[in-house]
DNA sequence: ACCCACATTGACGTTTACGTAAACGTTAAC
DNA sequence: GTTAACGTTTACGTAAACGTCAATGTGGGT
């Protein structure tokens, strides 16, 4: 079994495809590939979150699984519980044959991004205030520096 | 009806400006605000999160602990550790007065920066995935609506 | 034939971030 | 005086998200 390590791209997990979607992927593959453990990816399959194909009791993941498992590890470090992550990768395969499901989908799409940005906020506010110490402690170093020359 | 029997100052509304910086608060009443639990403020206290002044055995949160909570549970909204909160409080009250404190200060400011605007890239991807689901929902709710006439 | 690297399923251990209950003291209301 | 609403410490319980064995199987290289 010959593995050639991918680049991590992770760019946009979902709507960007592999370049091969016929490639499959074994579990230490993806394990290495997104620096987690195989009991990581077994757990997250127990938890619902994956289900990948079977070759007798051996796990093959497909361009999709690996997709996915880059979708969850992002919804990770943005702070979602694997159960949120498990909602949210259902919103995206509800069932959209019907108008009240379509409407549902709508509503619970609505509520999430409003989850979202206010997430934002609190991150861009975050991030002022530590660039605001950066930029004091730059001053602050400038200053020292025309006072002592060195330290 | 009782209501409960506030001090001299009322509290009324959830500000998120502390009116007056003389303000003490008990436990119980930053609890309330901030919707958590007294268990939990005490919690934070023991990882040494906040050190509230005492009165004998008891609590006195000054408005700077108040801001301080605040603080900490936006950070935990942002998905990080108390262990990660405890280090980012740390880094504001470092002591600043020699030269290398302040480099080192200025290189973990930056670096922290840097994972915002990784946590913020992810989010922006995020936030535009489901902005495209609920306009894809939108478009194809009012496909069906001129197909049934429904609405 | 044997080792190595990979795979599997239990099953128990660990860390984080609290919840919950016990047992107790203080102040204020009824 | 009892109840209620606060406060305290100590301590065990718990859910989440894995880590870490153990015991076992399998296919490939030398």
């Amino acid at each position: 079994m010959t593995f050639r390590i991918m680049p991590v791209t992770a760019t946009s997990a979902v709507s960007s495809e592999p370049r091969d979607p016929l490639r499959i992927y074994s579990i230490a593959e993806l394990a290495r590939e997104f620096a987690i453990t195989a009991r990581t990816i077994r757990f997250y399959e127990d938890e619902g979150l994956i289900k990948p194909r079977r070759q007798g009791l051996t796990r093959l993941y497909s361009a999709g699984d690996r997709t996915r498992l880059g979708w969850i590890l992002r919804g990770k470090r943005l702070g979602f519980s694997l159960a949120e992550i498990k909602e949210l990768l259902d919103l995206y395969q509800v069932d959209r044959t019907g108008v009240s499901q379509l409407r549902e989908l709508q509503r619970r799409s609505r509520l999430h991004i409003e989850d979202l940005q206010r997430r934002r906020s609190d991150l861009d506010a975050h991030i002022k205030e530590f660039e605001d110490v950066e930029i004091q402690v730059a001053a602050e170093l400038k200053k020292r520096g025309a006072e002592t020359g060195n330290d």
